[in-house]
DNA sequence: TCTGGGGTCCTAGGACCC
DNA sequence: TCTGGGGTCCTAGGACCC
């Protein structure tokens, strides 16, 4: 039998989250920042209206938005997971399944209310996200998950739709209809690469996409290139399904250089400890990590350096410090003195549910109980234990000038109302 | 040392996504 | 001067084996 998809996504999810609570922002141009202030990762329709682009590092946009009177803020992720958290909890009440894609996007499994009016029925998801969260999100209703995301992309645009495209309800041609004005750049798994390759070819729509040689996108563009095509003659792939976690990132740039090892394993030591904290939240545990470090290779002035090392531990654990201990371990064997190290990052892998792997001579399952105890109060008064290593980092990173408050997640910044 | 096909495993890098 | 961070999956090619 097939199925039937919901694709919920947020409008502008980072801008939205920030107008909740500063209801000023509201019809205003606005924009958010990535980490360190450096580039624009989310426009509002105005900021997008504007022309203002996606990854614009900020010192080239700054007079234009000031001359818009554009409203900038820096990221503020605890608030955005939290809204995030929210909204999937309305839609987890409303539909039996949902799998969370991405922290704005979801999709929902409506198979089994394929009876009802799912364009009325998706209405009401919009309106009671709305009504519960102060976040707007449009909804694409079809068999396949690329047509779902199509027609999301649609409800996000023609404003007479009420925020919600159902492409479950229309025959094939009608869908080659609406293909036939998409354009193949803006389908869900066509890349840079692959779109270059098909403009040069003559490929222009959607349609054309679907109508192309299936060989030659299966040489061409792999399995992926493939299934794409497939999804998008209404035929399920279920792809983009993604269970459980494979690997686990923790890296910034930083707000200035560092070129001593202390203060470098000392960001680091930072990384390791929310790494374990991500770890422990989700109840599992890691037994590869690998470390990176790298120079600025915008600044052509200067050296240019970047390794990375694998590092496989004892055993599988998500003890910050025995994840420090590791990441120590091959940065000592990367570090090169005399550079001026722009950017670190850590990942973890090999993640596995915690106690899977119960040693032959151990009967319970293995608790950290200092972790138990740091993460209990970082979570009341957050990162007040710290590794002692990273007291060496020196706040080389997250430099954040416009941030707004902790709405959400810290009791000494709630909304006051006067 | 050459001849030759066939298989597995691993890894780096490519491509894409939000 | 200032240029994000966090993910997944696939593929080609090398190393090694029979």
């Amino acid at each position: 039998m097939s199925k039937v998809y919901g694709l919920v996504d947020c409008n502008n999810f980072f801008v939205s989250c920030e107008r909740v609570f500063d209801p000023k922002l509201r019809n205003i141009p606005t924009v958010v920042l990535s980490n360190n202030d450096g580039c624009i990762v989310a426009r509002s329709q105005e900021a997008k209206a504007l022309g203002v682009k996606m990854g614009e590092p900020l010192f080239k946009a700054k007079d234009f938005l000031n001359k818009h009177n554009a409203e900038v803020r820096s990221s503020n992720y605890s608030l955005y997971a939290d809204m995030s958290r929210r909204v999937m909890s309305v839609l987890e009440e409303m539909v039996p399944e949902i799998e969370i894609y991405s922290i704005d996007e979801a999709f929902l499994d409506l198979t089994s209310l394929r009876y009802r009016d799912l364009t009325m029925y998706a209405k009401q998801i919009k309106d009671s996200v709305y009504r519960c969260t102060g976040i707007p999100v449009s909804i694409g209703v079809a068999k396949t998950k690329t047509l779902a995301k199509i027609g999301n992309h649609i409800a996000k645009k023609n404003l007479t739709l009420n925020g919600v495209m159902d492409m479950n309800i229309m025959s094939v041609k009608q869908i080659d209809g609406i293909l036939k004005n998409i354009p193949v750049e803006d389908v869900w798994g066509i890349g840079f690469r692959s779109y270059n390759k098909l403009r040069s070819m003559g490929v222009e729509s959607a349609y054309n996409f679907k109508t192309l040689n299936e060989s030659w996108i299966r040489s061409q563009m792999g399995i992926n290139g493939w299934k794409v095509q497939q999804e998008l003659g209404n035929l399920d792939c279920n792809f983009h399904h993604n269970d459980i976690r494979k690997s686990l990132v923790v890296s910034r740039s930083f707000s200035g250089y560092i070129e001593h090892f202390n203060e470098l394993s000392g960001v680091l030591a930072r990384f390791s400890h929310s790494a374990g904290e991500s770890l422990r939240e989700e109840g599992v545990e890691a037994k590869y990590l690998s470390v990176y470090i790298r120079t600025n290779y915008y600044n052509q002035n200067h050296k240019q350096y970047m390794n990375s090392i694998t590092v496989e531990l004892e055993e599988h654990t998500n003890s910050s410090s025995v994840i420090l201990a590791g990441v120590l371990q091959g940065l000592k064997k990367i570090y090169k003195d005399g550079f001026k190290y722009r950017k670190a990052g850590i990942s973890i892998f090999d993640i596995k549910p915690e106690g899977y792997q119960l040693g032959m001579f151990t009967n319970a399952r293995k608790l950290d109980p200092v972790f138990e105890v740091v993460d209990s109060v970082n979570r009341k008064w957050k990162g007040s234990i710290k590794l002692g290593r990273e007291l060496f980092s020196q706040n080389k990173i997250s430099a954040k000038e416009l941030v707004s408050p902790n709405y959400t997640s810290s009791w000494t910044e709630l909304l006051s109302v006067h």
